[in-house]
DNA sequence: AATGAATGAGTATTCATTCAT
DNA sequence: CATGAATGAATACTCATTCAT
C-alpha cells in the first residue's frame, strides 16, 4: 500500500476540522509566528490541505477565527460587573503571555482589513473603561485610548520576538516600565 | 563567450566587496526587512552571491556586520563630550525610524549569540551614561539600564512592524508614551 | 445543525437537477471555456458535486449533454420545410459566436467516441442537404461534406481561442474568407 | 543515499541548458499543448526547476524563445532570391504540421505582448510578398494580409487540435478548402 | 438520491546554498 | 578569490474525485 489517505469522515467532521483548525493555527502561530506554513497547520490539525483552505480562504480568514475567540472572551470579560480597566489589562497581558495569536492582533504588522476590525474592537473595549479609570487614577489623567493601544502593540510587539520561556518574565517588566515610564 | 559576466576583479577586490556588502545589505535591511533575500543584496552590492557567503557565512554574520557599524558609530558619538544620555536617545530613536537593520538589532528576535553581544554594547554604552542621567533628572532615580533597553527594544519591536512611511510618528508618539508612562 | 446545507430535494428532483446541470454547464462552458472546473458548474446549478457526478460521470459526459441539446435543436431547424444549407450553416454560425459549447462540438479536441458521434450526426445533416445546395449553386458544384466539416471546424477551432468581445466579428471574416476560398 | 542531487554542471552549462530547455519546451508544447506544466518541461530538459525560471521569466518568455527560433528561420527563408509566397506558405504548412509551437504562434490565444509581436512579424514577411502573389495571380487580387493570416490561424487552431497522427493530412485538406472557398 | 465537506496530487514560484569555471 | 548559474526543497493554492451523512 503505497500511500495511505487519510480516512475521508466525511462532512459531520466540518465543525470538528474547523475547530482543529483554528487549536492547530492558534499553536503554531505562537511557536512559529504569523507567517507560518499553513501546510504545517493542516497538518497539526489532522486535516487536509484543501479543508483547511475550505473553511478559511486565506490566512487572514484563519488569524481572524483565531482571535476573534481571544477578542469575544475579552469582551465578555469586560462586560462583566466589577470589572474595571485594570482587570481588563491585567488579563491582556496574561494572554500575551501564552497566546502569540493574540499578540498578533495587537500587532500593526498584519495589515488586514478585517484584523484591523478585531483590533478596533479591543480599542473600542478599553476605550469604553478609559473614562472610570482616570477618575479612579488607575491611569494617568490625560491619557488617551490611542496611546493606550499604542502600549499595548509595543508590549505586544516585543513579546512576538521573545522566546516562550522568557515571556512570562519580559511581559512583567514591560508593563512595569510601560506603566511607570522613564522620565523622572 | 556567450554570456558576459561581470569582469572578475581579483582578489583586490575582497576588502570593496566586503564594504559593498554590508551597504547593501544595511539599504535592503532598510527597506524590506530582515527576510529580504540574500540574492538581492549580492546584486545590489554588485557582487556575486558567492561572494556573498564567502564573506559572510550566513544572513546572521552579514548583519552583525551591518550593526557593528551601528554600535560602533554610536559608541563613537557617546564617547564625544558634551553628549549625554538624551543626545545618544534621541540618536537610536532617529536611526530607528530610518534603519531597520537598527530596529532588528534592539529586537530579540535574532537570536544570534554574536547579535546578542552587540546588543550589550548598546546596553553598556547606556549604562555608562545612566548614572549621570539618573543625577540631571532626565531618567527617573531607579530607572535600571536593563529597563532601558527594554523600552527600545519596544520600540524597535513595533516600528519593525511599522510601514515605512507611519514609522517616523509612530516613533515620536511610542518614544512620548514611553518617558510618561501610563500611570495616573 | 451547525450548517446549513441545501435541503435535499429528493429523488424527485433528479430530473430537475439534471437540465440544471446542463444549463450552467453551457453556460460556464460560454464564459470560461471547455476547462472550467466543475465545481463552478455544480455550484451555478445549485446542485451538489457529488450529483453532478452521479449524472455525469465525467468533463465528456456533461459535453455530451450540452452538445446533443445543440445538436438537436438543429437537426429540427434542418428539417423545418424551406430551409436550406444556407440558413442551417447560417444557424451554426451564429452558435459558434455565441456558445463555446457549441465550438467545442466542431472541434476535434474532445477526443470523446461519443462527442465524435454527435459530431457526426452533424455531419450527416449537412450532407442531407448538400445535393440540393450544389443544385442551387449555393456551393460550389465539387465540395464534399467532409470538406464542409473542416471548414466549420477550422472557423470554430479560431473562435475557441477569440476572446469573447471579438468573436462576433472574427466568425464574420473567417466565415467570408472559408466561402470565398485565398486562390486567384 | 536518500537523495542524489543531479550534479551541479556549472556555469558552463548555461547555454547549453538555454538550449535544452527550448528544445524541451518545443517538444511538449508540441505533445501536450502551451499549458503544458513547466516543470515537465524542465525536467525533460534534465535542468533544475530554478534554472528555468532563471532562463525564462515566465511561460511566455520561453515560448517566445522557441517561436524566436521560428520565425527567424521562417524570415531568413522567404529573404532569399525566388522564394515567393507559395513557397513560404507551404513551408509555413509543414511547420504547422511538425511543430505545435509554431501553430500557437499564430493562435489568437497567447495573447502576450511579446507573442504579438512575433506573429506581426511573420504577417510582415507575409504581406511582403503578396503584392507580387496577388500579380502572378497566386492569390486572388482582393485577397489582404489580414485574410491571409486569419485563413493560416484558423488552420493552425484545428491542427493544435488535431492529434498528431492526423495532422499532415489534415493540414493537407485545410489547406486545399482554404485555397479553393466552399463557394460556387 | 442529494449534499457538500474531505482529500491530496499537481502546479507555479521563490530562494538559500553549492560549485564549476 | 570572484562569479553567477545550477539545484531542489519548500510553500501557496487549485481542483478532480470520493464518501459520510
Amino acid at each position: 500500500m503505497p500511500q495511505e489517505r487519510r480516512a475521508n469522515r466525511g462532512p459531520g467532521a466540518a465543525a470538528a476540522n474547523r475547530e482543529a483548525l483554528i487549536s492547530a493555527a492558534r499553536e503554531i502561530f505562537a511557536e512559529s509566528g504569523f507567517d507560518a506554513p499553513l501546510s504545517r497547520i493542516a497538518r497539526r490539525a489532522g486535516v487536509g490541505q484543501g479543508s483547511l483552505y475550505r473553511h478559511f480562504s486565506d490566512r487572514g480568514a484563519l488569524a481572524m477565527a483565531v482571535f476573534e475567540d481571544n477578542v469575544t472572551g475579552l469582551e465578555d470579560y469586560a462586560a462583566r460587573p466589577g470589572v474595571g480597566l485594570e482587570q481588563v489589562l491585567e488579563t491582556i497581558r496574561e494572554q500575551l503571555v501564552t497566546s502569540m495569536a493574540f499578540v498578533e492582533l495587537l500587532d500593526p504588522p498584519v495589515s488586514d482589513p478585517c484584523l484591523a476590525q478585531l483590533g478596533e474592537r479591543v480599542g473600542a473595549l478599553l476605550s469604553g473603561q478609559l473614562d472610570s479609570a482616570r477618575r479612579r487614577g488607575v491611569v494617568r489623567a490625560d491619557l488617551t485610548g490611542a496611546e493606550l493601544m499604542l502600549g499595548l502593540s509595543m508590549l505586544a510587539a516585543v513579546l512576538s520576538r521573545t522566546p516562550t520561556g522568557a515571556r512570562a518574565e519580559v511581559a512583567e517588566r514591560g508593563w512595569l516600565l510601560l506603566r511607570r515610564g522613564l522620565d523622572g
